[in-house]
DNA sequence: GAGCACTGC
């Protein structure tokens, strides 16, 4: 260990940033230690790149309140830094260090193998959790990976966190509303805990306007007035990554079409450059189905080694089977082509890529609180995230990237970041969690980014609705409470609560397990009429929820059987997960204290117990309409009932929808049908008094 | 007649 910085003794070498104000470190280039005895895993540590800076590292980290880290993938510093602030004495004396992800997966991944690196077994000193997934060993766990939406949950039991004397924010670039929230508490919470140190990690520059958000206002002060505790300015450190250098292909002129454009960009890297495959981005299914048929297309046509050339497509709502077929080895001889969604962007890495294709567009989710509505739409990315997509063709070795775009609009037209998840969403969920953490005054929170205060507003409206929020926007006791505490969307929540006075819950916590994941239907190529089929088999005249209910029942009573899975179209996959949803809100419904009951056979009480969640979604038939054209009562926008639903080109007169997906038109998803007496039953106030609406009478 | 990506005691 002869890099190891000790507190009292000489400080490490550091620069000043020119700029003024944040310190960046000069690598140390001192050899690393010559002694005998390494394992191979403790040669490989040092050679990842961030072994340099451990000492600065530790150097900050003990100094400084807060540390910022900037770098690229592949620099060793998700697996590197806990193990380097346990090595230290971060996690003497009961403390645990934390390390948070975006992704289960990722933390994972991450756990077991800093687990295999410290040669201990995963879940005592190094452990994680993720929701269903308690993998510590609370006194024994010193270095803990999680998720932040579950460190955002333990702050309910423990607001001031008070077990971590380390948390590390990983990928706090990626500005996921868990980790905006997170990052705001934290900053908070360093004001009481002076002791806690931050450790916020991103793969982008956008560090500054970080260290600004955490600069702090006031210092910790003795008697003396002399400073005490760690500088509260953050420290900014950069450490490079290990990727190899792509390089970057423009095109001269805009392109008018990037599906034909990215084809004949695949045909031509096929032709003209050497083995190694290739991955293309594009937007969403639609493009990519298109895109795989044309490029199949072309090599036929052209008469090219058809066998040479291997197309796949890859976007999350492709069957499990199919995923995986992308993560095979290319033979020798072959080339994939892998066109895909943002997938491959950051949540799956394909190995053996050598060349991106680039479309320079994705779909983006955006939120306009006036209508309520949550619109997918294709947007131009940002440089950052061109950047990420250019990183995937340099993991193996150097790569190249066509963008489909020109330099000249990469330089000046592109923005530097993406606009933050919480600026793009629906606020219901966000709001109602600060409120169970004691944060009152949320449009005076301080935020990374400012979420609009048109959606805040738009939030603690339905929040009030729903009865969680009173006059004083507070949360109701016990309802608001209770939703806060169960871990679904509030209207899900309500939904929940209501059952119990409805006698119903046994029911409506399948339906709440069942709308949480994305489908429980199996998708496939070519099958969408037989998935038709089956899905009449389990058609119920009230609605999507009620045929929910059907498969869940037919599962159970094949025992839960794959085959029958497969017999009836239904995904296995997703009812085994519904299976575990709906347990963990069967333990969180008895210790609220609800009454676990089932009305059989009655499917107007469930009717009516979603009513209670969703009142806020529900539609009205247009009179003399031909075409299944309905309105929301509350906008009055055009809708449509998804061809997906139980209830497409049944058109009941009065139903409510779960949610909404925007293409050309505005499609609901999962309707039931109600009676339009049930919503003023539900929510007086909404539709009565603060509302009148003569479309009720 | 059609589905970006994540996530939660």
């Amino acid at each position: 260990m002869s890099q190891f910085w000790k507190p009292g003794t000489e400080k490490p070498r550091l620069l000043d940033d020119e700029e003024g104000g944040v310190l960046f470190f000069a690598p140390s280039f001192s050899s690393s230690s010559s002694r005998f005895g390494y394992s191979s895993i403790e040669k490989q540590r040092q050679r990842l790149p961030v072994y340099k800076y451990r000492t600065a590292i530790l150097y900050l980290v003990e100094t400084h309140a807060t540390t910022i880290i900037v770098g690229e993938t592949g620099s060793g510093k998700t697996t590197q830094i806990p193990q380097y602030l346990k090595e230290a004495g971060w996690a003497d004396g009961g403390r645990v260090i934390a390390c948070t992800q975006p992704r289960r997966l990722a933390v994972q991944a991450v756990a077991s193998r800093v687990a295999e690196e410290m040669g201990v077994k995963l879940g005592e000193e190094v452990g994680y959790t993720i929701r269903f997934e308690d993998v510590t060993n609370t006194g024994v766990t010193m270095v803990k990976f999680l998720t932040d939406g579950v460190l955002l949950r333990e702050m309910m039991d423990d607001p001031l966190l008070t077990k971590y004397s380390v948390i590390m924010v990983d990928e706090a670039h990626e500005r996921s509303i868990s980790t905006d929230i997170l990052l705001g508490l934290l900053k908070k919470i360093q004001r009481r805990r002076p002791e806690l140190r931050l450790i916020i990690s991103s793969a982008t520059i956008e560090a500054k306007s970080m260290s600004q958000f955490f600069q702090n206002s006031k210092k910790h002060r003795g008697i003396e007035g002399e400073v005490v505790g760690p500088i509260t300015e953050p420290a900014i450190l950069s450490v490079e990554g290990r990727g190899f250098s792509v390089q970057i292909h423009y095109v001269e002129e805009p392109v008018s079409n990037y599906i034909q454009s990215a084809v004949s960009t695949v045909l031509l890297i096929h032709d003209q450059e050497r083995m190694g495959d290739i991955l293309v981005f594009l937007t969403g299914q639609d493009d990519i189905d298109a895109a795989v048929k044309l490029l199949s297309e072309e090599v036929q046509n052209r008469g090219r080694n058809s066998s040479g050339l291997i197309v796949l497509p890859l976007y999350s709502g492709l069957p499990r089977a199919e995923q995986d077929l992308v993560f095979t080895p290319t033979a020798r001889g072959k080339r994939k082509v892998v066109i895909s969604t943002n997938i491959a962007e950051t949540s799956l890495t394909l190995e053996g890529v050598v060349y991106v294709v680039d479309s320079g567009f994705s779909k983006q989710r955006f939120y306009n609180p006036i209508s309520d509505i949550e619109n997918l739409v294709v947007a131009p990315i940002s440089k950052a995230s061109a950047r990420q997509r250019a990183g995937r063709a340099g993991r193996v070795r150097p790569g190249k990237c066509y963008r489909l775009y020109t330099e000249e609009y990469f330089n000046n037209e592109m923005s530097a970041e993406g606009i933050p998840e919480i600026q793009r969403s629906n606020l219901v969920s966000c709001v109602i969690q600060l409120k169970a953490l004691g944060i009152d005054n949320i449009l005076g929170f301080d935020w990374p980014a400012s979420p609009s205060p048109e959606a805040m507003v738009r939030a603690l409206e339905v929040l009030y609705s729903l009865g969680v929020l009173d006059d004083d926007a507070k949360l109701t006791s016990p309802t608001g409470f209770q939703v806060a505490e169960i871990p679904l969307d509030p209207m899900i929540s309500k939904m929940i609560l209501s059952s119990s006075h409805l006698g119903c819950t046994e029911e409506i916590i399948t339906i709440a397990a069942v709308l949480s994941i994305q489908s429980i239907w199996a998708s496939g190529w070519g099958a969408q009429k037989e998935l038709d089929e089956a899905k009449l088999r389990f058609a119920a005249a009230e609605g999507d929820h009620v045929t929910f209910l059907n498969v869940y029942k037919g599962f159970l009573q094949s025992s839960k059987l794959s085959q029958w899975c497969h017999k009836n179209y239904v995904n296995y996959h997703a009812m085994k997960k519904v299976i575990e949803i709906r347990e963990q809100l069967r333990r969180t419904a008895q210790r609220l204290g609800i009454v676990l009951k089932s009305c059989e056979t009655d499917m107007l009480v469930v009717r009516k117990a979603i009513t209670a969640g969703f009142f806020a979604n529900a539609c009205r038939l247009e009179a003399f309409s031909h075409n299944g054209k309905y309105k929301t009562i509350r906008g009055s926008q055009e809708v449509h009932i998804h061809p997906s639903s139980v209830l497409f080109r049944v058109n009941p007169k009065w139903v409510i929808y779960y949610s909404l997906v925007s293409t050309d038109r505005q499609y609901m998803r999962n309707v039931i049908s109600i009676e339009p007496s049930w919503l003023r039953e539900a929510a007086p106030h909404f539709y009565h008094q603060q509302r009148p609406n003569p479309m009720l009478h």
